[in-house]
DNA sequence: CGGTGGATTGAGCACACTCAAGCATTGTGG
DNA sequence: CCACAATGCTTGAGTGTGCTCAATCCACCG
């Protein structure tokens, strides 16, 4: 489906980040031509995890930053009383655990939606390259501030948005992140489960489901199990733009 | 009460970082003694701001981050409709519009809750000198990465916590943040107004009384107005921290 | 085949919202 | 100095969205 197939034999196959299809919208954008040996000698390509297998655990000693190279990754918070909380998914291209940077241990676990494979990247690499690499550093509190974007964006969600509201929006975040990739914007297949859906937009499972029959039987969507096309892209934003902060 | 008063007629007053009260807890903690100086050649001190006046507004052309001095601070989102959206409190020692390093534009309005005095911050400063001092590049990502996990902690409060364990949380995190600045964890006064504080939490305002209510009904907190007096912290605890994403 | 995990659908309930009224505090003008 | 307005806060009554509990369905797989 026009990415990069990984078996498991291959183990650490390791290309350059020049070869890498995602060159265009992950680490090296930031990077000049002369400057990507040094970015591509300190990135260790090519770890692979299957279906359900941890990138890292909440409470683990805080090492290196990932870049999701294939596949998918879900973050989540394990509290107290055992009860998951679904922080994020990452798509190819996005860089996980920028959150940790400030801590001594990881501070979510992150696990592979689908067979993935990610580029590992050191914190004291990071670091360094942000020092040495005058537009990386750049690009790091870019990526950073996006992050805390993103995730105030999800307050607002979180405070005042509807079911419907907030699954319109979930669906057309995943469509712009696939076309940002090259991929169809509106046929596409989701990487997690209904469950993990839910939980990351405040729902129930059962309101997840309930609202996707609701889109379907309104011909805003059509789903079959987790393929997902997206029949009326803007009937779609009508419902997800509401408490969307705007520019006058 | 242990904080400089700032008169309106003072303008410009602009002492070094050095005399700040806040040295401990701004920016100056990752700055080594001999670059202090060059920290505080790039900062400007002493804008003074009046109750309801605004320190930027959203859309503005991002140009400075601010450390806040002396006061309280809000920053909201206005979306289209026309609606706000608090997306956080900023007290003495805290940096605000991190968020909108990545952007061309503030992404959201910062306005003083009370008299309020203000350290600026240019962006070109900032990237300055994050590259040239080392300890302080490794300083200005941690605080962007402590932000992007207080709006994931956000966001949990959001979808999993009931209005109680929202105002709990909240009373909390400003005792925490007051014993950082050395005053007093038990008795201060919230800068903000029942409004601003539902707003934020993603209630009704009328929740927020009913709830601050049934607290001092029980004996865990007493208001006189906005004077706020945390009798059973324990309590409140117990209530807050359900949820909490915890390291085994 | 039956078993298992994921997804869907239905019925009833609860928490927090909306609407509405009343109270408290502060500020302004006569 | 008081009247009055304006704003902020509190309390009450009724409602609705989304949750819980429960049953059923479906696909995949041993």
């Amino acid at each position: 489906m026009g990415e990069p197939i990984f078996t498991r034999e291959q183990g650490s196959y390791s290309p350059s980040c020049n070869q890498c299809s995602l060159s265009s919208v992950c680490l090296p954008v930031a990077v000049s031509h002369g400057d990507l040996h040094r970015l591509e000698s300190l990135v260790s390509q090519g770890k692979i995890l299957d279906r359900g297998e941890l990138v890292f655990r909440q409470c683990d000693p805080f090492k290196s930053c990932f870049a999701v190279q294939g596949g998918a990754i879900k973050t989540y918070f394990v509290s107290e009383d055992g009860e998951k909380q679904v922080t994020g998914f990452y798509l190819p291209g996005e860089v996980i655990a920028l959150d940790s940077v400030s801590t001594e241990n990881y501070s979510c676990s992150a696990e592979a939606l689908e067979r993935s494979s990610l580029c590992e990247i050191p914190l004291n690499h990071l670091e360094e390259l942000a020092a040495r690499i005058p537009g990386f550093q750049q690009h790091l509190l870019q990526l950073m501030s996006r992050e805390i974007q993103n995730s105030q964006q999800m307050s607002i969600l979180l405070s005042r948005k509807t079911a419907e509201e907030r699954l319109a929006t979930f669906l057309l975040s995943l469509s712009t992140r696939f076309r940002r990739r090259r991929l169809s914007p509106t046929h596409f297949r989701l990487p997690m489960a209904r469950h993990d859906i839910a939980n990351f937009l405040g729902l129930a499972v059962e309101t997840v489901s309930r609202v996707f029959s609701r889109f379907q039987k309104q011909e805003l969507v059509r789903f079959y199990g987790r393929n997902c096309t997206l029949v009326d892209i803007n009937g779609l934003a009508d419902i997800a733009h509401k408490h969307t902060p705007m520019c006058e």
